[in-house]
DNA sequence: TCAATATAATTGGTATGACCAACGAGGTGG
DNA sequence: CCACCTCGTTGGTCATACCAATTATATTGA
């Protein structure tokens, strides 16, 4: 009673509708283009007009289809296209991207910065020493002292924006990867900078402030382009491995 | 047969989820509560049960109920808890933060910018020259033309964090109304302001269009404090005339 | 001949009722 | 007291029917 090869949940909803994003992924549906009326795609997938409904309106929630009375359902956006808009970003333009917002946002919070928010920074820089120490640690201690900074602008959006940048981190395996490499290549000046930062919030300098979370991002650019020299290097032994396995398996 | 005050668009469910959302929203159903049953709903909102279902499934796929079969649906999340990260931002933040972003955004756009980007750049300024005409315009040109900047950086990640400044903007009822307002007082400066951001791409200077775009944004600030004066006023004529209400109906 | 109109077919919207499977509370027997 | 069973509740799915909006087709009138 089901004779796609997805496994069955529990709802056969869920089935269906991935079924439907697949074929719009695929491009079998292009945008604007209607989808085959409900019955029809009730007798196709063998499931009821019901389930085919509850399915489409789950893509109907997610924006992908537009489903017009009388007329059927069209294709509004293909999955993937929009949903995750950070998917390819590049950890160079993160850091990028980080450095020319975080140092704003540095300087503007020397100004506003408070001592209780000192103190937690302070904590912070101790924390990421600490983390440091501990392979494999997941670096939520450098994000803490970040968004900290970023909080101390007593600008919502700003955090906000910053946040964000961090979250599209997440959202691409590939920033997250390199960053990882990065981060286990490189882990001694990375104290340094980040006092640097704190004594320039110390200060009320907005200048310093700025040109030292630059400074601290532009050397996080650098660990990254060691890191994918790095990666380039382990590709290069591992397509050198396969080479001699085809080798010795062709002998 | 359908006693809820919320006007009937084509589909019921899309009323019964605003319904239910609406209730999730405030309060009635706690974090980890469980709904009503669908057949208790479908009698309390007089709706059939598959209507009940559409719409629990809408809510399912927005990821604010979780469906246990055989049990109920649970609350996972509350609407606006989430999705809505921004929605307390207001408008002067968002603007600041958009005067440091931008600022710098387009500093680096202004040494990658192409040709064609400033073609693109000068179509759109013409588009908000003309929007300005129409009342009632949805800024949409105006958002289109500092995207546009923020694609000349050539930088994805720098794009996506001005996209999502500018849709804090429409999560935020606040900041939207009173963007609202200040537009609609203060038209003819804007076409100057971005004309200039416009040659100082063309010059590919960097301090000027760092400058321009600043100047622009503290300008949009100005408007939003007289935008803000504006609507005290009107509060305070409403609040004057509820009290004379209030005095002539005791009298 | 062609365009406006009336009619029929198609399509989504909703309701009803039925049956199944998973879950859970409460009773039962060991 | 605990393991087990039973049965009522709940979601999952289906089949069918009818309505309303849309669209295609046929008809009619100029």
């Amino acid at each position: 009673m089901n004779d796609n090869g997805t496994k069955g949940q529990d709802r056969l909803y869920q089935d269906l509708a991935r079924n439907l994003i697949e074929e719009l992924a695929t491009g079998q549906y292009p945008i604007g283009a209607r989808l085959p009326a409900e019955r029809e795609l009730a007798i196709k997938y063998n499931v009821s007009r019901p389930t085919v409904r509850e399915a489409i309106i789950a893509l109907e929630v997610q924006g992908m289809v537009e489903v017009k009375v009388g007329s059927g359902a069209y294709v509004r956006r293909l999955p993937g296209s929009d949903d995750l808009p950070g998917f390819n970003v590049s950890a160079f333009e993160l850091t990028e991207g980080r450095l020319l917002f975080e140092g704003e946002a540095a300087a503007l919070a020397a100004t506003q910065v408070t001592d209780e928010d000192i103190a937690e920074i302070e904590k912070l820089v101790d924390e990421i020493a600490h983390e440091n120490n501990d392979p494999g640690g997941t670096e939520q201690a450098d994000r803490k002292f970040h968004l900290a900074i970023a909080k101390a602008t007593r600008n919502t959006a700003i955090y906000n924006a910053i946040e964000h940048l961090w979250d599209l981190r997440a959202t691409s395996p590939e920033a997250a990867l390199l960053h990882e490499k990065a981060r286990s290549a490189n882990i001694k000046p990375v104290v340094d900078e980040h006092t640097a930062i704190l004594n320039a919030l110390r200060a009320r300098d907005a200048n310093a402030a700025r040109s030292a979370m630059r400074a601290h991002l532009a050397q996080v650019i650098d660990s990254l382009l060691f890191a994918t020299e790095e990666r380039a290097i382990e590709e290069a032994r591992r397509n050198a491995q396969a080479k001699r396995a085809r080798y010795s398996q062709a002998t």
